[in-house]
DNA sequence: AGAAAGATTCTAAACGATCAGTATGTAAAA
DNA sequence: TTTTACATACTGATCGTTTAGAATCTTTCT
């Protein structure tokens, strides 16, 4: 294993590279269910039976795509956020410009989370259950901790559940995907980014207390 | 058609709810692709083939599903909140109760259009496509004039687009829901609302001015 | 170095299972 | 007698997956 830039192991690479890449695209646009091996094996350019050479099932594409999302956007959101310089508010700031660019550059794989774990929503299927459920876990515990600074530097309100926020604030930033994804004909994207970014940090911006429900 | 009070048409009757209500259930558990006719059948209690004499395909019950959610939860809620008495601010208050219950009491159905919708994103099957299309229009034509309604009168920033707040304010509703779905185990269902509600009407509570991206 | 042996990537064909949908029959209601 | 609501049994197509074998690359042995 001292060399493992040998001309088969570059192919193979390549190879999953595209399968990877034909698979997020369709799982995206028609679901899991909804994407046959045959139909990535014909986007990918190969056989259906080439699939198993790289992958031993299905549900193994699908485990390496969420993977694949956690180490390219999640890790990596974090990483750069976390300890950035700066008080919750910037924080924030960074975190919206970081998920823009991301969702620019790497739409669907952005989108494969949201999608794929809303097909799984009902209890189902263990293994993407426990996935979506950890990576979504430590989507929380990133937000929660900023949102626990801001309280301390006074710049949120310590009535709010910090909880409870975090996961609103995912929750916010999957909706407005699957917006973006369903309604980009009549969306403006800078707009779309700026109005959001608006509504996360100030609200409809009525100043008035909360009713009860 | 004298009287439609008939035993074969009560008996219909009954029938197509109890297949309507299976389907639901099993389409928002395990999306369209994932839901079988013959689990369908099994679900309500019945064989497949009877199922065809209710409904001409899959496409018809989802279609059927669709038209249900629309007339149950939004034609409902655009009338009973479009012209209540009160300004834009009551208006997103009387909103967001009507929402929290209607999801309480019809968690699946509500939930129907945001995961199916997401299944389908992709461009694909055309009946759906517009049917979704038209439903999220009429969704967003409804927001865009209570927002149009605050600024007249003062109590939303004008600076905010109205046509993409509406997209965003019903990206946030689906965010929630779906969240809500995949969460339930860790969140409390008042708190949540609770959350939500202060999130949506004064964001996370950042007096600062917002940086551009 | 060079050939034999082994490993790897792929195609093509086939597997049983399941898919949406249909044809036929029956029993009861209209 | 006609219509309706169902069960049963079937259709061809497609599902995820496996197998057999060809072609090509890598390693090992001489």
């Amino acid at each position: 294993m001292l060399s493992p830039l040998t001309a088969k192991a570059i192919q193979s690479k390549e190879t999953v590279g595209r399968i990877l890449e034909a698979t997020t695209r369709l799982f995206v646009a028609h679901g899991y269910h909804g994407t046959s091996i045959a139909a990535i094996a014909k986007a990918t350019g190969i056989t259906k039976g080439a699939i198993y050479t790289h992958f031993s099932s299905k549900e193994d594409l699908l485990l390496t795509l969420i993977k694949k999302f956690e180490v390219e956007f999640l890790d990596q959101l974090i990483s750069e956020v976390q300890d950035a310089k700066g008080n919750a508010l910037d924080k924030f700031h960074h975190y919206l410009n970081f998920a823009a660019i991301f969702a620019e550059e790497n739409r669907e794989l952005c989108l494969l989370a949201t999608i794929i774990s809303a097909e799984f929503s009902g209890a189902g299927h263990d293994q993407f259950d426990s996935e979506f459920r950890r990576i979504y876990f430590k989507y929380a515990r990133f937000l929660r901790r900023i949102v626990e600074e801001g309280k301390l530097q006074g710049l949120i309100d310590t009535d709010l559940d910090t909880h409870t926020a975090a996961y609103i604030i995912i929750a916010f930033h999957d909706g407005v995907l699957l917006q973006w994804q369903r309604s980009r004909d009549v969306l403006e994207g800078p707009v779309f980014v700026k109005t959001f970014r608006q509504l996360l940090f100030n609200g409809l911006g009525l100043k008035n207390g909360a009713q009860d429900a």
